[in-house]
DNA sequence: CTGTTAGCGCGTTCAG
DNA sequence: CTGAACGCGCTAACAG
């Protein structure tokens, strides 16, 4: 790799007038420019990043850590915040955390070790101490996506507790009253707000809020499946179920199939997240969106403003909204 | 952020000292290593990645460039490479190149800027003069993914023209005679295998390679869907098709269900993959299963082998594996 | 065992 | 308009 130094022997000028030339600060004459424009190709010379970083004291790179980056709710937000990360000159560096606290933290500090700009962490358990402590004293700049905190702490959420009272609502509106929940992992914020909506749109209706009914998932394929396992081992199976989020939908929709179970004609489901994939199972699988892509970007977009000008602190949050499709819409049994 | 001589002040020492306990290269004395590890702590000193990075002409982290992410064939590759990398302490930068060879110039080259010490590419046109050139003479170690190439380059891949023809022998075995075909992008070479393994069993079957029952795809969803409704247009539909990959299987699965032609009684179908979504679409889609997760660590692999020593050219092929699931298994029409 | 010096590639004064 | 000199944070000789 060729340096500022070659590009500058070759053109027969010093390294700042190099470096002029590069950031276009300061006069250049025209014919000396050309000249070093010329051995800049002829070298094929790039400038180093990472030099200048040392120098600039920005590395013009962003850290992302997400829990994994295969459960296909999470694609999606990463590429909002590529994407948006890009259009300022920026890039991600992808870190998977397989919802383990403890890579959390390594991950935080590799990030600062490395001078990322910014970080964006969809974190699993934000309320333990020592990680709290590492988040609010974060010399570098951080935001919280999908996520909120009582910290002080930017953040970039959707309402989940709206997003569960709307999934619920809408299964009492289509005339089903018991109606069971498969919660998320119950140390996961999300999962709470959710399981609270639940919680609220039944009493608002005055329906009972009954705890047999609410199975403890891992918002993954299979713990949605062995929840459903469960609840269709009650003494009488629920007519519709809300899952906390569409993997575990989908892993209930596979046993009820294999259990000869009709959707919805006997038992209506509804997701959460709005991943593509719940569009194309069988029945396509109603479920409550979030603006997962946009949520990417606004992260993106946080960390940048906070970057030019140490902004108090902003908790965006986004409204969910219903997408009914065919598992949960009552129809007659065939 | 402290840096290295504010740990050598209050510690009392010379940077050099401070670097040796970092490093733990030559002699520290015993008590004056524990004033230093006391300073550290009480800074929460972290050495910086980058300055570290321009003596030692390594930064630690690999680019990974990609079409797309949100593409769900990519995030077990992905996820493959981090895991990998890590191991040996290499952190990845995520790239979306949206299949556009510009964009991958570009973000080889932001790559390059950035000194990441080895690059992976699934890239889209290969043979494209100016990229091959790029390709060739990169200064930093490059790895192919899921691509193969004429070029002198480093290549992980599978066999797609044996993929093709075990999907394609398989609808044959099982009774099909009109096989269509719905290809990838014909620039992409990984669908031109596919196509030339779906004539290749045709040919040793001695059935007719008619082109009218080859449509192109592009390899996503709405494309599996369009060329789906171009065969449904046919005078005479076709028996099976091989799909080549599982989105525009799932995209041709819509339309079909939509026209009401029932799978696999009217229509047998099979796609190419393996993602996990195939498993969850009504019916089951049979596939040919790529190992991508396993294609991802070994891109790793051949980078690392080449950072420590600079390798002969390997280009590493695996097998394809036929998953026949529901989609394409002959069964009396209902 | 430890401090001093030099230099990695670059941007930025400050003279000239 | 241009070059020399300095420093970013750190490692690597080289003395002592």
């Amino acid at each position: 790799m060729p340096t500022i130094k070659d590009v500058a022997k070759l053109a027969g000028v010093s390294v700042s007038t190099v470096s002029r030339v590069l950031n276009t600060s300061g006069y250049v004459e025209k014919t000396t420019e050309e000249r070093v424009i010329a051995a800049i190709k002829q070298l094929n010379y790039m400038p180093s990043q990472i030099a200048r970083g040392l120098v600039s004291k920005q590395t013009k790179t962003f850290g992302l850590i997400l829990p994994d980056i295969t459960n296909p709710f999470f694609p999606e937000l990463a590429r909002g915040a590529e994407d948006e990360a890009r259009k300022y000159g920026y890039n991600i560096m992808l870190c998977n955390s397989d919802w383990d606290i403890e890579k959390e933290k390594k991950y935080l500090n590799i990030l600062q070790e490395k001078c990322v700009d910014g970080i964006v962490l969809v974190g699993s358990r934000l309320q333990e101490d020592k990680l709290a402590n590492m988040l609010t004293s974060l010399p570098t700049p951080l935001v919280l996506l999908d996520r909120t905190s009582s910290l002080q702490i930017h953040s970039i959420s959707t309402n989940n507790i709206y997003g569960g009272y709307l999934a619920t609502k809408h299964l009492i509106d289509q005339g089903y009253r018991t109606i069971a929940h498969i919660s998320g992992p119950q140390q996961s914020p999300s999962a709470q707000q959710r399981l609270s909506g639940y919680r609220r749109a039944l009493v608002e209706h005055k329906l009972p809020y009954d705890l047999v009914l609410v199975m403890e998932g891992d918002y993954r394929i299979s713990g949605g499946a062995v929840a459903m396992q469960r609840l269709l081992r009650l003494s009488s199976v629920p007519e519709a179920i809300f899952c906390a989020n569409d993997l575990m939908a989908i892993g209930a929709l596979e046993v009820l199939q294999e259990a000869g179970v009709k959707v919805p004609e006997e038992v209506a489901l509804i997701g959460y997240d709005g991943i593509h994939l719940s569009k194309y199972v069988y029945p396509k699988l109603s479920t409550v969106i979030q603006p997962t892509y946009k949520m990417g970007t606004a992260a993106i977009q946080l960390i940048l403003e906070n970057i030019e000008s140490s902004q108090s602190i902003k908790q965006i949050e986004f409204e969910p909204s219903l997408e009914i499709r065919e598992s949960s819409v009552r129809r007659k049994t065939v």
